[in-house]
DNA sequence: AGCGGGATTAGC
DNA sequence: CTAATCCCGCTT
């Protein structure tokens, strides 16, 4: 779906299947205007979250205090945080009343960016993303602090997949291949890094 | 009011 | 391998 050239992704971009949405999320670059400045990376790594069905998904637990923003119009961030010391980035998908949404996993960093990237919580960490944006309109009807465009460069030469990362409690639902990558990038999350490496 | 557990990470 | 650390959701 079209973006205007360094604009920001409109609602409509969001509000489709997660399913849909989450591939074509690499290579979009995430973006966050904080006290330390500009700060943003280039998305290589996400999993897809497919709404009350799916064990995996907050929302499979239905509609409460910290779910109710995937239930609500797409576009939209979610974030929590896990283990009490991590935060985790998810746009919000699907259309208004779906649960759909999208963990950002990886990023590879712009240049200035001091820090890491690779996995869900480094990457909140180094881009300054907190709870306090939990909620925020990620589209240009808002113009808030953070957001995801389209930067000029090559495209993803290639889509992978896999099972999704640390959720092994979904049972059935642990097996669909919905985490999707660019394979070879440097910055992927460690623990699919590992496991790729131990299967070699 | 209390309790169990988590879409992770760093350090031994 | 496991501790860290706290919010949330559910039970009492």
């Amino acid at each position: 779906m079209a973006a205007g050239p360094g604009g920001r992704l409109p609602r409509a971009f969001y509000a489709r299947p997660a399913l849909t949405v989450a591939p074509e999320l690499l290579g979009l670059w995430l973006v966050h205007d904080g006290p330390a400045g500009r700060l943003a990376g280039r998305i290589v790594e996400v999993e897809a979250y497919v709404g009350v069905d799916d064990l995996a998904s907050h929302a499979s637990r239905g509609l409460t205090g910290r779910t109710s923003v995937m239930f609500g119009p797409p576009g939209h961030a979610y974030i929590y945080l896990i283990y009490g010391l991590h935060h985790c980035f998810n746009v919000v998908t699907d259309s208004d009343g779906e649960a759909g949404a999208i963990l950002v996993r990886a990023l590879e960093p712009a240049a200035d960016v001091p820090g890491r990237t690779d996995g869900p919580g480094r990457l909140c960490r180094t881009l300054g993303i907190d709870r306090t944006h939990n909620t925020l309109d990620l589209t240009a009807e808002a113009w808030g602090p953070l957001w995801l465009e389209r930067r000029p460069g090559p495209p993803v030469p290639e889509v992978a997949t896999s099972p999704r990362i640390g959720i092994d409690y979904a049972g059935e639902w642990a097996a669909r291949p919905w985490r999707f990558y660019v394979p070879g990038s440097r910055s992927l999350s460690a623990r699919p890094r590992r496991a790729a490496i131990g299967r070699a």
